[in-house]
DNA sequence: CTTCTTACA
DNA sequence: TGTAAGCA
């Protein structure tokens, strides 16, 4: 009916770069910066000018959150190209999980055994240097360095000796979280090769759809990643309120 | 007049 | 990331 001439997008779901940025708290200048870098698909052209969709909107809205919280643009490239099919608040949670998204595949470093001292706030110690290296979290280079194996792991546990907990208790969780995460990780990886990959091998395998059911099977990894921290979040703050809240009402009486 | 690209700062 | 020039 209306056919305003100013308005040629009747795609109520469509808009112009001008409409998305906006909509998405950015300058044109940064959504076509972010295009050129592949972190937003490419628009339905009409002649020269772009219409982007909904999905568009919500890449850049991810993006912005993403930069929001901190992480480089770097990172957040890799992410987003790492999980193209996964949704929106699955690549934010893979990036929280790791931290940088870079040194993913090895993610060793060295450090001065003062360093990790320093870092939990105790003296250094030769028995736990020990008792890290029979857990495969680091290793000794020599009388002064260490290769920190597993940053993810190590680092936040210096961070929480260093805030009161015992080094003891730190080191003890390691073989505890190991024990019963590898159990919920084993059963979903038996079910997955079972629903997933199994019926694959059953119905004939056509060879060129393989990449596609290795690429589930690895979208999976932060899906069910999100799934182990959110309760794992839950359990934790049910603790906090029944071993501590306890406590701490004692107190009050 | 707007979109897009490229280039420069 | 802003600005500008040239183009469709």
């Amino acid at each position: 009916m209306i056919a305003t001439m100013s308005e040629p997008t009747l795609h109520a779901e469509e808009f112009t770069v001008d409409e998305l940025a906006q909509r998405a708290n950015m300058t044109v200048r940064n959504v076509r910066a972010y295009a050129s870098r592949g972190l937003i698909d490419p628009p339905r052209l009409e002649g020269r000018t772009g219409y982007y969709t909904l999905a568009h909107l919500q890449r850049l809205q991810l993006i912005r959150q993403l930069l929001d919280r901190g992480f480089t643009l770097a990172a957040v490239e890799d992410a987003i190209l790492r999980s193209p099919t996964t949704a929106p608040g699955h690549a934010l949670e893979l990036m929280t999980l790791l931290e940088t998204g870079d040194d993913a595949d090895d993610p060793s470093v060295l450090m001065p055994r003062a360093d990790l001292a320093a870092l939990a706030g105790v003296p250094q110690d030769d028995e736990l240097i020990d008792a890290l290296v029979d857990l495969d979290l680091i290793e000794k280079v020599d009388d002064t360095m260490l290769r920190i194996l597993d940053p993810a792991v190590v680092r936040p546990g210096a961070a929480a000796v260093a805030l009161g907990l015992s080094p003891e208790t730190v080191i003890g969780a390691v073989p505890l979280l190991r024990e019963h995460l590898g159990v919920a990780a084993r059963y979903l990886v038996h079910r997955t090769s079972e629903e997933i990959v199994q019926p694959f091998l059953d119905e004939g395998l056509p060879e060129q759809d393989w990449p596609r059911v290795f690429g589930a099977v690895e979208e999976l990894l932060p899906i069910a990643s999100q799934v182990m921290l959110a309760i794992f979040r839950s359990e934790l703050r049910a603790s906090i309120e029944t071993e501590i809240g306890d406590k701490l009402q004692q107190m009050g009486d």
